[in-house]
DNA sequence: CAAAGTTACTGAACGCTGTTTAGTAAAAAC
DNA sequence: GTTTTTACTAAACAGCGTTCAGTAACTTTG
C-alpha cells in the first residue's frame, strides 16, 4: 500500500512538475515557444521523459487550457455575487473583455487556438468553460426574467453579447487594431463596450 | 531587350505558378498541410527552387493573404453600389458574415492567424483590406451623417459593429459554438445579426 | 541477502518541418 | 568558341513531435 502510494503520489508530482514548466515556458514565450524539448531541459529531464506522463502534446495543451480556463473563472468571479442580475450581467462582460486584454495569451489558448479541437468536449478545460458560460446564460435569463429586456430570447442575447465581447478581445489579441493608434487602442474598447451597454439597455 | 523581358515576364510566371499551387493546397490542405515541399511537389520543382522566387514562407503568406483579402473585397463588392447609407451598411455587415461563413479558412487567414504581423502594415494585403475597412468607416459615417443614429460617434459605431461580426465568425470558424447543436448554429447566427441590426437602429 | 522481475529513465533515431549551400548544366554574352 | 551568368537541384542543417531499444535503479521474491 505504502509503495504503491507513493509511487502515484509521485507520478502526480511529475505531472504537475512537467505541467508548470509548461505553464511557465507559455508564459514567457509564447504558444510558439513553447515545444517538448524546452519542457524537458527546464525539468532536467529527458524528452522521452515527458512522453512517460503525458500521450501526447495535445495532453498538455489541454491541461494548460484547463488552466486558462481556471484563471478566467476566478477572474469573473467577483461578477457572481452582484444581486442586481443587470449589474451582475454588465460586471460580468466588463470583467470578461477585462480578461481577454490582461492576458492576451490565456484568451488566445482558450477561444483563439487552431489546435485540436477534435474530442475538447470530453476535456475538463471544456467543462469548465460551459460552466462559466452557463452563468453568463443565466444571468441574461434572470434579467429576462427580470424585464430588463423588451425582448425574451436570452439565447440570442446572450450569444450576440458574447460575440461583440468575444470580437473586441480577438482584435486585439490577434493585432487586428493597427490601423488605431495604440493609444486610443483601449480608449475605443472602453467606449465600444460601453456602447454596447447602452444597446442592451434598449434591446 | 527581348531576352530581358521575357526573363522578367518567365519570373512573374514563376511567381504566379507557385502561388496558385499554394493557393490550392490551401484550399484542399488547410494551412496546417501547406508547406514549402508541397507545394514543389505540385509544380514539380525542388523545394530549393521555391526559394528564388520568394524569401521565405512569410512571402508566400502574405500573397496568399492578399488573394483572401481580394475575395474579400469581390464578395462584399454588390454592396457598395445601394445608394441608402443605412441599406448598404446593413448589407455590407450580412455579407461581410457570409464571407466568413462560407469561406473560414479565408477569414482565417485573413483575422485569426497568429503569423508574421510584423511588418504587415507594408504589405499588399494590409492595405487592401484598410480599403475596404475604410469603405465601411465611411458607410457608418453616411448613416451618421444622414442622421440614422442618435450617437454620431461614428468610430465607436463602425467598431462596435465589427466586433459582433468578427466575433459571430471568430467561434464559428475557431469551432467554439460546440455548446449549440450544429444545425442551431446557423439560425443563431441570423437572429443575432438580425438583433445587433436592431440594435443599431436605435444607437 | 542474492536473484529475478519491474519500473523509471534516456540516447539515438525516425520522419516531418523551413531554409541554406555547394555544385551542375544550360543559356547568354562576349 | 570561350567565358560568364542564370536556373536549378541534391544534400544537408537545425528544430520539431514522437518512438524504441537499452540501461540502471528499485522492488519483489525465494
Amino acid at each position: 500500500m505504502g509503495i504503491a502510494s507513493r509511487k502515484e503520489r509521485e507520478k502526480a508530482e511529475m505531472r504537475r512538475l512537467i505541467l508548470d514548466a509548461a505553464h511557465d515556458i507559455f508564459k514567457e514565450n509564447g504558444y510558439d515557444g513553447l515545444n517538448i524539448r524546452s519542457i524537458a531541459e527546464r525539468i532536467e529531464y529527458s524528452p522521452a521523459t515527458i512522453y512517460l506522463y503525458y500521450k501526447d502534446k495535445n495532453e498538455i495543451f489541454f491541461a494548460l487550457q484547463y488552466e486558462a480556463a481556471a484563471a478566467k473563472r476566478d477572474h469573473l468571479l467577483p461578477a457572481a455575487s452582484i444581486e442586481d442580475p443587470w449589474m451582475r450581467l454588465v460586471e460580468f462582460g466588463r470583467l470578461y473583455v477585462d480578461f481577454g486584454l490582461k492576458h492576451p495569451d490565456w484568451y488566445d489558448l482558450l477561444f483563439l487556438t487552431r489546435a485540436p479541437m477534435e474530442h475538447i468536449e470530453n476535456q475538463d478545460c471544456w467543462t469548465l468553460g460551459m460552466a462559466t458560460h452557463a452563468f453568463f446564460v443565466e444571468t441574461v435569463q434572470a434579467c429576462v426574467d427580470a424585464r430588463y429586456f423588451k425582448s425574451t430570447d436570452s439565447a440570442t442575447i446572450a450569444y450576440t453579447l458574447w460575440c461583440h465581447a468575444h470580437g473586441l478581445v480577438s482584435l486585439f489579441v490577434r493585432e487586428r487594431m493597427r490601423m488605431y493608434p495604440p493609444e486610443e487602442r483601449g480608449e475605443l474598447a472602453k467606449k465600444s463596450f460601453a456602447m454596447m451597454v447602452k444597446m442592451a439597455e434598449s434591446l
